[in-house]
DNA sequence: ATCAATTAGTTTCCTAGTCAACTAAAGGAT
DNA sequence: ATCCTTTAGTTGACTAGGAAACTAATTGAT
């Protein structure tokens, strides 16, 4: 039926099986979180914030490479679960700081052993050389390719 | 600040440098298929039916890791586009099968061979024996998981 | 032969993003 | 001092997919 070239089927990519993977691999953890209430985008801004005490959504918005729109529903819908705050900066009254909560600062950690638990299901049984072949890979790309900003999905 | 036990950084994880990459990957292969007017579902539903020449949307949402209202619509904007035609079987009147239109077919090809550059684009750096490496690896991951369809996004 | 259960596909409502228009505040040129 | 420009964030219209209710067709048990 086909006098066509016979184009490569997709599982010639790697990028499909990167894609197959990390899909799999998110959509888990995605699974886990809903169990805390938690997306996977709440999870990264909340992650991102702890590590720096407070955030600007504008540089949250560069570091997800998200919109900033997104980012300000986002950050909302942490405000909403009571897990961040915001507020207008004094010095300069368009920029805002947006922080952690008590119960948003707590919730990281046990966020953060989840993360490491999955991490292990899907990656465990590579031996630390095999993992680090891959990790640095994986950076390796980044680099060349001048990635930038995190997409979180 | 934090008395807390020092949670693991995001990019302690390969899932977070796997979805780092996976995602600029799958987002600039986007952007070709944007300039053809195409989506990545599109794209992948297009070459799956392509490989089988006929598609129930049935095996389609299996195979596609969607759900069967997802495949539905999905099916639509492909027909609506000119590139795919449906129709109920005649044996079973529930089921339908889709198949591609010459235009679609035709188009396979071409979206193939932008798929072939863009993973070069990427991937073309490393030696045949590291793309190897990286293709076992992922792979492995998927049987010992056992996962199953591709998840599209 | 009829009617309950099953199966395939559609549709509706919801969510979480993008994009672009909008508002508010600050900075800078004249 | 005023106005134009830029910057930060918000909002609304739109999109794609998931979940679940729904419709239509077939199967199968009695």
């Amino acid at each position: 039926m086909a006098a066509d070239p016979d184009p490569s089927p997709l599982d010639a990519h790697l990028g499909y099986w990167l894609r197959f993977v990390s899909n799999h691999v998110s959509h888990g953890f995605t699974l886990k979180l809903a169990a805390r209430d938690v997306t996977m985008a709440e999870w990264v801004l909340l992650r991102m914030i702890y590590a720096h005490d407070v955030g600007a959504p504008n540089r949250l918005a560069r570091d997800l490479g998200m919109t900033k729109g997104a980012i300000s529903k986002l950050v909302d819908r942490l405000v909403g679960k009571g897990l961040a705050a915001k507020a207008q900066m004094a010095s300069d009254r368009r920029h805002q700081d947006v922080w952690l909560t008590p119960a948003g600062r707590a919730l990281v950690p046990e966020l953060a052993a989840l993360a490491d638990a999955h991490d292990a299901e899907y990656f465990g049984h590579l031996s630390a050389a095999e993992r680090e072949t891959l990790e640095t890979m994986l950076r390796d790309i980044v680099k060349r390719r001048g990635l930038a900003e995190l997409p979180v999905d």
